[in-house]
DNA sequence: TTGAAAGCGCTAACAT
DNA sequence: ATGTTAGCGCTTTCAA
């Protein structure tokens, strides 16, 4: 029992390797890892031989071994904020679409929004060596992965750009959203427009913001502190800004949300009202056509895929710079947004 | 350049390894092992030294070699249909939160309801040597994992149950929601009630549609051919299911929709008819409350953790016998479900 | 066509 | 407290 001493646990509960089918079918190693990677040079008879022991024994090539040698490990990391939200889930699985026709597996990491979170995923991301990365940052510094990058990791930010360092990245225009969705509340007769987003640390957050004060300025209207509320897209938080606008003397005549949790809250905040108020909501929200909501609606398994087609763009080949690609919003008319003020 | 030779493309883009960092600290090699997984049995001062030639190196644990030592991936394969779809975000989230909680990473993929895409997903997690594997299942025959769970990988099947094998199982009560989603439309007045569910080769469909016969059945109402409609839910198809039966001399006064995915086609269909059609959908659906729509709704993070949560139990110790779950399903009545019959 | 030997980067076992 | 050696299962190289 010496070897069983030396390994008190079987490894993968004893699965057979290579050598063991080799000493099987009565052929040598390298013979099998032929079979197995389909390389020439095999007659059919052994080859036949080959894979009946392979069948035999239920052999299953370990790929953690073959990574060693090779440097490759054919899969990538996806780290988003929480795979939960609708937003998400469409972009990764266009990420996964993309990492499929290439061969790869995905490796996905929620962050939670917690900057530490996401090192921590990121990090062990790049211990198992994936070939790239595609993150939606959480941080705002990501010198922590310059090593990382200079050691040949692939690295694409998608919603939001990288902190402190340079790196492809695939934004939706968030400013050019807001401000025509703002625009478009302006041009139905409001002056008096809230605006209630996500939290200044985010980067979208202010992006939209600025679109939304760009759209403000445009029509000569002077914004005033009450109607601006960033914060947690907790459904309390975002009820009690919107109650707070939509209360006192001078209350707003319509809101434009930040994203699609603001707007899903926003929504019932509305409903239980008996004035009419305007609303339009940056992200399309699934059914937002029976409810009438008007919304800039960003594509994001467009997104996803343009983000993983320039990963893998880069993993293939040439060294070119950091791209930055902007896609473009669109605004979707549903009935909310044209309501008129009070 | 001899080793230049032997080594054409650099692995991993060149990265460091503990030898190197030996090298660099004037240690040797088990001592850099010994700093990196915090082992006992080093000086401050030596630990320093090797901390700084980590650093200056930028060197990170190769996890795939570390793996083929110690057998274990820490990591989990989730396959499911499709991470775009609202009911499997949320269920992915709590499979990776259990995950996490045990150290593990998650790695995802979709078999976009194609048994061999299933199949081929699951035997190249299982070449990664995850340690267990959640399957939410397309095919209808898994004997193909058989050697994959002999050889000690643990796997639990959600929403629907394996085929053909034995194994822990976690799912819904089908049957007990539809029966009692459509026996609340029987008690609002309703006899002509229509069913349209998913393929009839999704156990969740046939399982659905059996309660849908025994609340009929418990109510005396004989049902007929053109009441029942399974298939894809193509939006095309379903509208065409859904007008069909809303249609003709005897239309259906209720439909019992099978999943969420047909859920938001009914209802659309139905909000451009003027006659009020009662419904009630197996599934929530997010803002379902604003727009009054009934539903039989399954707690879809429960499933997840409750299936991350035996797999690990199984990773962790004993041999029970494998297990079925099932969890209760909760009908939310916001209106849709009782309109009375026309 | 086939196989033996070396070694990928790490950890376990065993010195010192 | 620290180092040396063997070997995880595979691919690469080179020889037969």
């Amino acid at each position: 029992m010496a070897e069983t001493a030396r390994h008190p646990e079987p490894r993968y509960g004893n699965r057979p390797t290579m050598k063991d089918v080799a000493a099987r079918a009565g052929v040598g190693l390298k013979t099998v890892s032929r079979v197995v990677n389909s390389e020439p040079g095999v007659t059919p008879d052994t080859e036949r031989r080959v894979q009946e022991a392979i069948e035999a024994l239920g052999f299953r090539r370990n790929d953690s071994a073959r990574v060693l040698r090779k440097g490759r490990t054919a899969s990538i990391g996806l780290v988003l904020e929480d795979l939960a939200d609708p937003f998400y889930g469409p972009l990764s699985r266009a990420v996964e679409e993309v990492a499929r026709a290439h061969g790869a597996l995905l490796i996905n990491g929620s962050s939670a929004e917690d900057p530490e979170r996401e090192q921590e995923l990121v990090l062990a991301l790049c211990a198992r060596r994936v070939d790239g990365l595609i993150v939606i940052p959480a941080a705002d510094d990501h010198r922590y992965l310059e090593p990382e990058m200079r050691a040949g990791v692939a690295t694409v930010f998608v919603d939001r750009p990288a902190g402190q360092i340079q790196a492809d990245t695939v934004l939706s225009d968030s400013f050019g959203g807001a401000r025509e969705g703002v625009a478009h509340l302006i041009a139905h007769g409001h002056r008096r427009i809230g605006f209630i987003g996500d939290q200044p640390r985010i980067h979208t957050a202010t992006e939209r913001l600025r679109g939304y004060h760009a759209a403000m300025a445009e029509a000569g209207i002077a914004v005033e502190d009450s109607w601006v509320s960033l914060g947690s897209t907790d459904p309390d938080r975002v009820r009690a800004a919107a109650e707070a606008m939509l209360s006192g003397p001078e209350p707003v005549t319509a809101l434009f949300s930040g994203n699609n949790r603001v707007t899903v809250t926003v929504v019932r905040v509305l409903a239980d009202r008996e004035r009419p108020v305007a609303l339009v909501g940056f992200d399309d929200i699934e059914l937002a056509d029976l409810l009438g909501i008007t919304v800039i609606s960003q594509d994001a398994a467009a997104a996803g895929r343009t983000a993983a087609e320039h990963l893998f763009r880069r993993l293939d080949g040439a060294g070119h710079p950091p791209a930055r690609v902007e896609l473009p919003t669109r605004l979707i008319a549903r009935g909310s947004g044209e309501i008129p003020p009070a």
